[in-house]
DNA sequence: CTAGGGTTAG
């Protein structure tokens, strides 16, 4: 029979990434479907098992051992006593059943715990309960496994959720995959649980694609978002970078409270103290203090109550705007708030009293810390370091480094960036080089910034040859890895070395970090390489790295460049469709594109439309657009200036 | 009976 043939090696490896949904396992098996559904009177149990066993085929030690289907491919369970409502769960006992399944090494094991249930009724509330204790993501995938086949008892959104936590937590990413389909195929509908759990945690390993992607199947699925997902979302935009998507994930999140505050959805999306510190963060990181700010005050009259996180952003805020008296206000009030200030908040306060010149105090609060033995790290240090080298304190810099050493905080490459800057800046660039020597010899790892600041520092005081020299090396990287030699030969503008030395790094597969692929792209754009522009955005997306805003006008400019005007239009659309925000430059470089092919239908249809161009036209682009209009007369309702 | 988030130094 159908089951029969689908044993774990009847998957083929390269079934990825639907994982296991393959067409020809499913149709070889419809007719034992329909024969299992009619005879007991349920669900489809076959396609259950084509999910199951593809999942497990992925799994590596002893529950994939037992992934025969032999035992449980044809004998309905004879129970299956779905017609009768009475439950048995009372003299289950929950704990101690967990603790037998807990014991368990495979499937037949666990199959065999579980068998005197099957003639019984366990609610499903109380099979979810009895997963909610187990944390193994196969025992738990075996335990699912039990209860479709063995038992045929129907799992809902619970057990599923449960099964997708350990699954997550156990960064098993396409049986992750595998069991969406599987949810969704099963009707157990994924809820705000999954896609909140699913969008974290793929977002959290990096891969951005896939957990934006979740978010779009979420909003197919009307599931709404709460304000934790939101905060999440903004997080991820911001560690890609993109601003411009953070901004659209923010519109999201307002027009979601604003649908709450009119009951039209359930959730709770009232901001809480994270979710500003989030928003908070967001700002800072895009330079925009002053909304940063706005959105401290709108948290203070929300009365939401401050944290440490929250306290440490905002003397870096406060910092950052040039307002080093309310840094410090905040910082000695934190105790009365009850909140004890932490190395970070240290660290904070001391670069922004660095940062105002309050030399005096930065030193006496590094003391102080000192002298109450709070705890000191490498940040402290490196900032300290900092602030002796803006004192002309040369020496007391370079004593800090013995210091932190004899109390076991080990230098990293800023330290040793710091003092170098610091040597170099004193006109002591035979110390820096003494130091940088020292440095390659005793094998520690030269990162991008320390090469950068050695090669400026050569060429800076002329000596050319010794700046050559160093990037020669890097054109054969040995002891460095060749993303920094990479980031180190785009940063200074050798289009030849860094491109020979990426193309060996992408076909070796050694290209990892999305910054690596935006640093050529940057590096090509800027030097009028637009071929060469498309090949790395290819490479990037074959890869399947989301480009942040600002790289894909990169891109859609080489396109125009090119005069491929098609595929410049088919990225901005499916960009805008991603939920993308491009900044009106962008627009208005289609808008120029689609004009430059008399495309004036596209004009209207793609940028104005919908989008928010139209009140922030200035006069200079409503020019730009004259061609596009000219066959219709200018709405009056433009603004020009 | 299920889930997830934020901060410092070159």
């Amino acid at each position: 029979m159908g089951t029969s043939s689908l044993s774990a090696t009847s998957i083929p490896s390269s079934s990825l990434p639907s994982f296991g949904i393959n067409n020809t396992h499913i149709t070889t098996t419809t007719t034992t479907t329909t024969v299992a559904s009619r005879k007991n009177g349920n669900h489809p149990r076959t396609l259950r098992v084509v999910v199951s066993v593809a999942r497990r085929s992925s799994d590596k030690d002893v529950w994939r051992s037992t992934t025969t289907t032999a035992s449980h491919k044809t004998t309905p369970s004879p129970a299956s006593p779905r017609r009768t409502k009475v439950h048995f769960d009372q003299g289950v006992d929950a704990a101690a059943l967990a603790a037998s399944i807990a014991q368990t090494t495979n499937e037949q094991e666990l199959f065999a715990v579980m068998s005197p249930f099957k003639t019984r009724q366990l609610s499903t509330r109380f099979l979810a309960s009895l997963l909610s204790r187990e944390q193994d993501w196969q025992r738990s995938i075996a335990l699912l496994d039990w209860i479709n086949e063995e038992a045929s008892y129907t799992p809902n959104v619970f057990i599923y959720n449960v099964v997708m936590r350990n699954v997550l937590r156990a960064k098993q990413w396409q049986v992750a995959h595998g069991l969406f389909d599987e949810m969704r195929q099963r009707a157990a509908s994924p809820d705000r649980f999954t896609y909140s759990m699913l969008i974290t945690h793929f977002g959290k390993q990096g891969l951005f694609d896939d957990a934006f992607s979740w978010l779009q199947k979420m909003e197919q699925d009307r599931v709404a978002g709460d304000l934790v997902l939101y905060s999440n979302l903004i997080e991820l935009s911001r560690k890609l970078g993109d601003y411009s998507r953070a901004i659209s994930v923010f519109s999201q999140l307002k027009r979601a409270i604003a649908a709450w505050r009119r009951n039209e959805v359930g959730g709770c999306v009232v901001p809480d103290t994270v979710s500003y510190s989030t928003l908070l963060n967001m700002y800072v990181e895009n330079q925009k203090f002053v909304e940063a700010l706005s959105v401290f005050s709108e948290m203070k009259e929300a009365k939401r109550a401050l944290d440490l996180t929250t306290c440490n952003i905002m003397i870096d805020v406060y910092g950052q705007l040039g307002m080093a008296k309310e840094a410090d206000r905040l910082f000695w009030s934190m105790r009365k708030m009850g909140i004890g200030p932490s190395v970070v908040s240290y660290n904070t306060l001391l670069r922004v009293y660095g940062d105002a010149e309050l030399f005096g105090e930065a030193i006496h609060l590094f003391r102080l810390m000192q002298r109450k033995d709070i705890e000191q790290n490498v940040v402290t240090y490196n900032t300290m370091i900092s602030i002796y080298g803006k004192t002309l304190e040369h020496e007391k810099a370079n004593n800090l480094i013995q210091e932190m050493k004899s109390r076991g905080i080990e230098p990293n490459a800023i330290t040793y960036s710091t003092i170098i800057s610091i040597w170099i800046n004193a006109g002591k660039l035979d110390r820096a080089a003494m130091l940088f020597q020292k440095l390659r010899a005793s094998g520690f790892e030269i990162d991008q910034v320390l090469y950068q600041t050695m090669i400026v520092a050569y060429e800076t005081v002329g000596l050319v040859g010794h700046a050559k020299r160093l990037l020669h090396e890097l054109k054969r990287p040995d002891n460095i890895p060749r993303e920094t030699a990479i980031r180190i030969l785009a940063g200074a503008g050798r289009i030849e070395e860094a491109t020979s030395v990426f193309r060996q790094a992408f076909d070796a597969g050694e290209v990892k970090d999305i910054s690596v692929f935006i640093c050529m792209i940057d590096l090509f754009s800027t030097n009028g390489k637009y071929r060469n522009v498309i090949e790395v955005f290819d490479k990037m997306r074959r890869a399947c790295y989301f480009p942040d805003s600002n790289t894909i006008a990169l891109v859609l400019n080489a396109y125009g460049k090119l005069r491929e005007v098609e595929k410049a239009d088919a990225l901005y659309t499916e960009m805008q469709e991603e939920g993308c925000v491009f900044p009106n430059e962008v627009h208005f470089q289609m808008l120029s594109l689609y004009g430059a092919i008399g495309a004036f239908d596209m004009v209207e249809s793609r940028c104005l439309r919908g989008s928010s161009l139209i009140p922030t036209l200035t006069r200079k682009s409503c020019i730009s657009l004259l061609p596009a209009f000219m066959k219709e007369p200018i709405d009056s309702t433009m603004h020009l200036e």
